[in-house]
Parts: structure tokens; C-alpha cells; sequence
DNA sequence: ATGGCTTGAGTGTCAAGA
């Protein structure tokens, strides 16, 4: 089973990418972040004609979420239970014999703002109900976009980075509390490249100096993990015209 | 130098992203 997610930064935008990205490598599901549609203006007959079926929780101008798969999702279910949130940031679904959560952790903008509390706040709650998918769910990754680069070696320049929001000790401690629920950190049971990011700034020809950060993770638990065969950043379409400025993830399981 | 790009909204120019 290949699964993937991939903030794609408004998917009006990047449907020609995403349907090209599809074709190329047929993947069993791909996650997205920040659609930044509603859902009338979801694409669904494009997506169908590519092969892919969708669930989607979409909203105006920010955000939205969705699960694109081969075989239709079962037990769609959008957003966090006994968390309420305007803002559509998660999307689950049953999909070949896994459970999916697609997730677009909020970026927090600084750590002075209240923005950044939000985050810490929407991360506690998301915690504690990813504790109870796992013990509900044999079978369980979470991907998407969780705007935290875990460690220092996520980052291009960790001495610019410090303190900053994405690498915060507040927000590593969310990620670290994350994992220890029962979760691993796909690309990291791999030998990986130095320098690998899943995100590059669009000034300054950020992607060109690979002046990036690591911030899109496929987290599995044990099951998952035990069985996982890989898991790589796919850069190619950042050097895409008009590309997202986030790179696919993708993990292969086998399932 | 707190900018730089990109998107959506909406037709000015700003909020938001990371």
C-alpha cells in the first residue's frame, strides 16, 4: 500500500500538478492540505476522471482538507471529536484496511501571537483524541502537514531558527507527546539524506538553496509501522512552475 | 532592512502562510 500526503496551497491552483502527480505514482491515498476551497467548488469530476475517489471538508479561502483514493473511503469523519473548530483541519477515512487521518496542524504565525496559543491548544486536543483512534484503530497512520520541525537536523539553519514558531520547545513537546502515544516517524526508521525538507520558502529562491524545513510527517502506529517498507520526500514538484511551496510525502506499507 | 513570494478576496491592497 503507498500512501502520501501533500500540502498542495490551494487546490484550484495545483489540480493540473496533483492529477499529473496521481498518474505518475498511483498512489493507494493521497492526503491534502489547505484546499482553500469550499466544498462546491471541490473537484471531484477531475479527480474521478483520474481515478480517485474523495473525501473532503473544504472552506473559503483558508484551509480544508481532503483524502483522495483508488478505492472509495468508508467512515468519513471530519474534524476532531469533542473539539470544536471553525477552522476544517482534519479529515479521516477507512481506506484499504487502514485508518487515515489527514491533518493540517495550524502554523502558529509567531510564538507571541494567539495564534500560536490556538496551536498549542488544537495540538492538546488533537493528542488526546489521536489516543483514542489508536486505541480504536489497528491500523492507523496520521499524515499531513503538522507545521513542527522535529529536531534540529529538520532544519536548514537551526541557530536562525530558535525560539521561532514550527521549532519552538512548546511545539517540539506537542510533536514528542504525539509520537509517544504510539506512533513512529516514518521517514525516520530510514537512512535518510542530510538536509531533507518538506518545506521551502517561495522568496529568496528558497527551494534552490534548500533552505528548507521538515514539517510534513507521516506518523504509523506499531502495526503500521512494523510493516512499513519506506518512506521518501518526493521534490520533484517543487521545481514544478507555480509549485505548492510544500514537497508529497509518501510511505510505502506492506499491507 | 521584519522585507522577500504566493494565494484569495476583489479591483485597493491586505491577511495569511511558514
Amino acid at each position: 500500500m503507498r500512501i502520501a500526503t501533500w500540502n498542495v496551497n490551494s487546490l484550484k491552483v495545483r489540480l493540473p500538478q496533483v492529477v499529473a502527480w496521481l498518474d505518475k505514482h498511483r498512489p493507494d491515498a493521497l492526503c491534502l492540505q489547505e484546499l482553500k476551497l469550499e466544498d462546491a467548488s471541490f473537484p471531484r469530476a477531475e479527480l474521478q476522471a483520474a481515478g480517485y475517489s474523495a473525501a473532503f471538508s473544504g472552506q473559503k479561502t483558508y484551509n480544508g482538507v481532503a483524502i483522495l483514493s483508488r478505492e472509495p473511503a468508508a467512515n468519513v469523519v471530519s474534524g476532531i471529536a469533542g473539539f470544536d473548530d471553525p477552522q476544517r483541519r482534519v479529515i479521516s477515512a477507512d481506506v484499504g484496511g487502514v485508518r487515515l487521518i489527514c491533518a493540517y496542524v495550524p502554523n502558529g504565525q509567531s510564538v507571541d501571537s494567539e495564534k500560536y496559543q490556538y496551536k498549542l491548544n488544537w495540538l492538546a486536543a488533537f493528542s488526546a483524541w489521536l489516543a483514542q483512534e489508536l486505541a480504536a484503530h489497528h491500523r492507523l497512520a496520521v499524515l499531513g502537514d503538522y507545521n513542527i520541525a522535529p529536531e534540529d537536523r529538520d532544519v536548514h539553519d537551526p541557530k536562525a531558527w530558535e525560539g521561532q514558531v514550527l521549532v519552538s520547545p512548546p511545539e517540539r513537546d506537542a510533536f514528542r507527546r504525539l509520537i509517544e502515544l504510539g506512533f513512529r516517524d516514518s521517514f525516520r526508521l530510514f537512512e535518510q539524506r542530510e538536509k531533507s525538507f518538506t518545506w521551502w520558502d517561495y522568496r529568496m529562491n528558497g527551494f534552490k538553496r534548500n533552505l528548507g524545513l521538515r514539517i510534513d510527517h507521516i506518523l504509523l502506529g506499531a502495526s503500521l509501522a512494523a510493516n512499513c517498507a519506506s518512506c521518501s520526500i518526493d521534490v520533484e514538484p517543487r521545481g514544478n512552475e507555480r509549485p505548492s511551496d510544500h514537497a508529497p510525502v509518501v510511505a510505502e506499507i506492506a499491507v
